[in-house]
DNA sequence: TAGAAACAGGACTTTTTTAGTACGATAAAG
DNA sequence: CTTTATCGTACTAAAAAAGTCCTGTTTCTA
């Protein structure tokens, strides 16, 4: 359906609550200071603790978010939120923009790149698909309730975005 | 992934093959002539029989293959070739591009469509994304090798597209 | 220094989606 | 009335995604 995973939108919702810490901090000066545990993200958005850690590590494995670990460790945004794209953040979550095979290196997995007069074609639609995905950013996005499919515990979130 | 299913792909391929027979019709004064059976195409195309035969009744459903049942029946285009885009195949076969669950007549399935103000913003990006895959036709596809993930298949179809 | 809090990484299970198959019914041509 | 072919749908199997859990490492605090 060529549609978002749900993890696409946990991972919104996730950096979306990640602006509102920053910007909600009280050592708004201080540089290395606020960072939120999976846990404390958890149950300010109601997505499932286990589930949210996944998704917080694959952000960070992403380089989206800085983590530290131990006690008082945490998550928070690598970028200014209106640095991040929505292309990126779908990038890290689902893999790389690539409806067809051979758009990324994977050159090797079709039996016929050489002679292939239609990827041309594929890759212009294919950057078309991403640039849209890329001018529109984090910043763009926000007031809370990430995206859709998401089934319930989007709603003692929406406290945040009125 | 964001990537299309493979019947997706089955179908470009399928509808390529239309555009050649409907080239090599003999009978190309006639209008009421050419149609290919399913078996046909499927030995054409290397593709099942089986698989090929749903393909091509999601096609027929979705209004870009007419069909004609009995002895002598089978399937042809709908419309010409330049006039069939990658975006409506895409849609009869994956289902309408809607990256997000609020974009079709959907909205009630977000509980929280009223008050979202992220889905203008989704819409601008889907809306940004239709236009993207509506703009290659199925001509501009041609010569054959659909697309990606097809593993072999393909190989005894390029003699067509030399 | 011991313990608690938190992330890292990966293995695992469950669920959902997609792909592929099969079959009885209908329709047209000869 | 038999043959060829689509129609519709139900079913099964395979693949992908989502969700869970465990074991190890890091860092803070008492
Ligand atoms: S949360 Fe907003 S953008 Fe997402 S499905 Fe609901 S109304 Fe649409
Ligand atoms: S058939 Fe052509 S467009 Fe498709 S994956 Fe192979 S090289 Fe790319």
């Amino acid at each position: 359906m060529i549609k978002l995973g749900k993890l696409t939108d946990y991972a919104i919702a996730v950096m979306g609550q990640l602006v509102h810490e920053a910007a909600d901090s009280p050592a708004h000066d201080k540089e290395g200071a606020m960072s939120s545990s999976a846990h404390y993200l958890a149950s300010r958005t109601g997505i499932p603790e286990p589930t949210i850690a996944k998704v917080l590590k694959m952000l960070a494995k992403g380089g989206l978010v800085t983590s530290m670990r131990g006690a008082a460790g945490g998550y928070r945004l690598a970028k200014p939120a209106d640095q991040i794209s929505i292309g990126e953040i779908i990038a890290v979550m689902d893999g790389p923009i690539a409806i067809v095979g051979c758009v990324e290196e994977d050159k090797e997995h079709c039996n016929m790149w050489e002679t292939c007069p239609t990827k041309e074609n594929w890759g212009r639609v294919n950057d078309a698909i991403k640039s849209a995905l890329d001018g529109v950013k984090l910043q763009d996005m926000l007031s809370t309730p990430a995206c859709g499919n998401v089934p319930d515990f989007t709603k003692d979130v929406d406290a945040d975005c009125a």
